[in-house]
DNA sequence: TGTACATCAGTGAACGCGCGTTCACTGATGTAC
DNA sequence: TGTACATCAGTGAACGCGCGTTCACTGATGTAC
């Protein structure tokens, strides 16, 4: 833990002000998107003038990337706990749709088109690659496929992003297509591409998820 | 055809003005994203003023939606003519990779992140089904499964969507996993997010397309 | 072929807006002796 | 416990900007007789 929880009565008031404040940020990404927040509009929310944000925020974009972390971070968190109480790759799954469909604003911010010349910081990165391996480890958990993939042999030799986890490359191989597949399915039904079809995107998901544990030959 | 093809010189300028200015919008929107398009500084590229746009479009938002309508009707002209000329499923495949890889900014415009608020209008959601046509039927000329999975079964009962089609019920299955796979490793691929893990998207692009194609049991 | 009129592309000024951000300031809260 | 000082949250005015959009207009292009 960093100097986080130093607990002044002026830093905890700072500490839920900053949180109003990304809260209010939620709420106006959830209904108009990430490129309408408006640092004035929020200070007008919570009955403050613009100016003011700037105690807590140094910038708009400040305030944007500590929205993409607090998106990372509770993926990254929901997906570790659910984990921790025994959570295997399927629960994972519909841990991972139900946070999605919880806000999905806040997903596309982290997994949706990418804002052109927004760079996340390093920090981010390191979140994303604790969700990697948190889903990693439940791929490693299940029981191995009998066979190699032709595409598992080449991961193999392309670990680099995995390095120093101890996953067979099959499971490596069911990592990428639990992620893409998933993300498939869930970003255009969130983006409302199967509306209109009649068809239950529940039951889609589900169909992609136990293609994806049935065992290979 | 529509009364579009009238050919005074007058017309022929008309046209030609609205494409300068759609050409520009999508270099905008490809360096700086859809929600940064501005009329202004397309006249402004053009050499013209401002108002003058407003003979070629009613609204910023009328630009938009002729953007979003020529995305659709390039990538189901792209789709169309690879067809006509034999490609099979996995050479729609391909053609959709290298049309989404020519343009990822065009490609969000169709699948990525929805605009809130915006509601495509009626004729581009009739572009949007000639394109699942057009896969459809490349997914029903394949060697049918031997098995009837459950959800191919639910589909059966949920075909509005495809009521016209002659497809079969593992043809429609086979179809949305097509789609939404193909969509998850393309997005994630167009986002960055394989950016720094040293793989190559192109191969796990073919690995998928591989499965999908191979025969269930 | 020439003239009278209608059409229409483009201009420049203007409107109102909300944005991000800076700055000098007031007033309240906390700290040190 | 009381006073002197430092810290810091928040204000209001201001800056410059670019946006979408309207309007009355000029001037060129096309049409009708």
């Amino acid at each position: 833990m960093a100097t986080t929880g130093t607990n002044t009565p002026r830093e905890r008031y700072r500490a839920q002000v900053r949180a109003e404040i990304t809260k209010r940020a939620w709420e106006q990404i959830a209904t108009a998107g990430a490129s309408a927040l408006s640092l004035n509009a929020i200070a007008k929310q919570m009955g403050m003038s613009g100016p003011a944000l700037y105690r807590y925020f140094a910038s708009r974009d400040d305030l944007i990337t500590e929205l993409v972390r607090e998106a990372y971070r509770s993926l990254a968190e929901t997906l570790r706990v659910a984990a921790a109480s025994g959570a295997d790759l399927a629960g994972l799954a519909h841990v991972l749709r139900d946070w999605a469909l919880t806000d999905p604003q806040r997903y596309f911010l982290v997994y949706g088109t990418p804002i052109p010349g927004y760079h996340a910081p390093a920090d981010i990165t390191a979140i994303s690659s604790e969700i990697m391996t948190t889903l990693l480890d439940a791929c490693a958990a299940l029981a191995p496929d009998s066979a190699t993939s032709p595409f598992a042999a080449y991961l193999e030799d392309h670990r680099d992003w995995a390095a120093d986890h101890p996953a067979a490359p099959e499971a490596l191989h069911r990592f990428l297509t639990f992620w893409t597949r998933l993300h498939g399915v869930l970003s255009l039904e969130l983006a409302g591409h199967f509306t209109g079809m009649h068809l239950d995107p529940a039951r889609l998901f589900a169909a992609e998820l136990e293609d994806l544990l049935a065992p290979r030959a």
